[in-house]
DNA sequence: CCAAAAGTGTTTACTGTACACCCATGC
DNA sequence: GCATGGGTGTACAGTAAACACTTTTGG
């Protein structure tokens, strides 16, 4: 950080102007993605103490000093779900002087993804947690509405680049499934030859002899996502996912 | 924000946790893009206080109490160069702990683009500030490199699907002009035909019956972008501008 | 035997890319 | 008259999109 210019440009050179600023309490807020069978749900909280008291809310806490964001984040969800090493990126700083009506402070929203059949996970630990689908969402609280929009459409625009998709999923997952999870993040049907040519032409996933026969009569084969083989593939041949 | 949820999940419910939290310093720093003749540039400062007087810098400023980030951005950036109406994109916020070792502080990337032949533009304000070739740029303080890495790559993806070139040019520009500039976003040389030919296609510029005579004999034709047809196509017909 | 989901290729349209020559002018 | 940058169109290749029938098996 650079020191500000003020008004008269005459600060500069002065070693304890920190002293002079403003401190804000910073804080992070966790929209939580899910998938669950066919859809797309996010993991929200019913708020209980005022301001908004019994409205719905985004899980969040406040920065630590002995923390950055991303611990902060981490630290608020391994609360909630017992995991620790939740897929996590940072979305949008928001800093409205009135966002929180009861005092400034400014958010940091982070979009975290969850595979809800994860053995390790065993549930939301907090009563007033619910998981909602997408579109099925409360209003939230603040400008929490706001920041799962941008969730939502920074999703999709990632999930289009990068093989994030399989964060969300068991290990070992259906093409169906897949197929089902990427239409509820674009929020589009897809068509199930060209998606699965385009999936299969990627060689990224690898088919198993074993089969889910809980749909379907039939039984669907089952794949997993070969990390070691996407990695490989972008580093020495410039491999893109793009979906 | 939502209160977190502490270790004993016991803090639902206080009325006054917020005394509770640790407030930081928040500061905003600008990767400020300019474009001049065939070269895209940052603006840098000469820090010319400790730690690390002497050294290049961004530019920064701290958010201060009645104002949001963008309003500290805006602020910044117009005690620098007299213009109060720079286009700005949030970047990112930084927060490791010791990203700078004088004192914990919190700092929100924004870049910003600048015309610089806007003629309300006069110059820099500041003594100690250089415009840098992109790609000739010093070796930055604290984790003000990597700001600038992000800031490009945010650039390079952004320029690709929105028409924010235009607010690097003058209002009018050659298609020669239009093309360095996207070279220099992009990092690499493009078909002259092709390039024509698609921004011929988006129908968003507007071609002058004037010739900027100062660079070849024959002169080039100058165009304006149309921001109006383009946002009302952008509504009415969805279009979508993807280079 | 039938209902329900799984699995499988081809054709067509479109978009991206490569490519080379003439034009206008000032000196 | 020549050097310099400006302006223009076509052919080919690769990717995206549309599309329908057969297979399996539990009930």
């Amino acid at each position: 950080m650079e020191k500000d210019l003020d008004e008269d440009n005459n600060l500069f050179g002065k070693s304890n102007y920190f002293q002079e600023e403003d401190p804000v309490l910073l804080a992070v807020d966790c929209i939580i993605f899910g998938f669950d069978k066919k859809n797309l749900k996010i993991l929200l909280v019913k708020r209980s103490f005022e301001p908004d008291m019994g409205k719905w809310s985004l899980i969040g806490g406040f920065l630590k000093k002995n923390e950055n964001l991303d611990q902060t984040t981490s630290r608020v969800l391994e609360n909630l779900t017992g995991l620790n090493d939740i897929y996590l990126e940072q979305l949008y700083t928001y800093s409205r002087i009135d966002r929180d009506p009861a005092q400034r402070i400014i958010s940091v929203a982070y979009y975290a993804l969850i595979d809800v059949n994860d053995s390790r996970y065993n549930g939301i630990k907090v009563d007033s947690a619910q998981w909602f689908d997408i579109d099925k969402a409360p209003n939230l609280i603040l400008d929490h509405n706001e920041m799962v929009e941008k969730a939502k459409s920074s999703l999709k625009k990632y999930a289009l680049n990068r093989p994030i998709g399989f964060e969300l999923l068991p290990e070992k997952f259906t093409m169906r499934q897949l197929q089902d999870l990427y239409e509820s993040i674009l929020g589009k049907k897809l068509d199930k030859r060209n998606f699965i040519n385009k999936i299969n032409s990627f060689d990224i996933l690898v088919k198993l002899d074993e089969k889910d026969m809980s749909v379907s009569r039939k039984g669907a084969y089952l794949y997993i996502f070969d990390k070691d083989k996407y990695n490989k593939k972008v580093e020495e041949d410039g491999f893109i996912f793009k979906l």
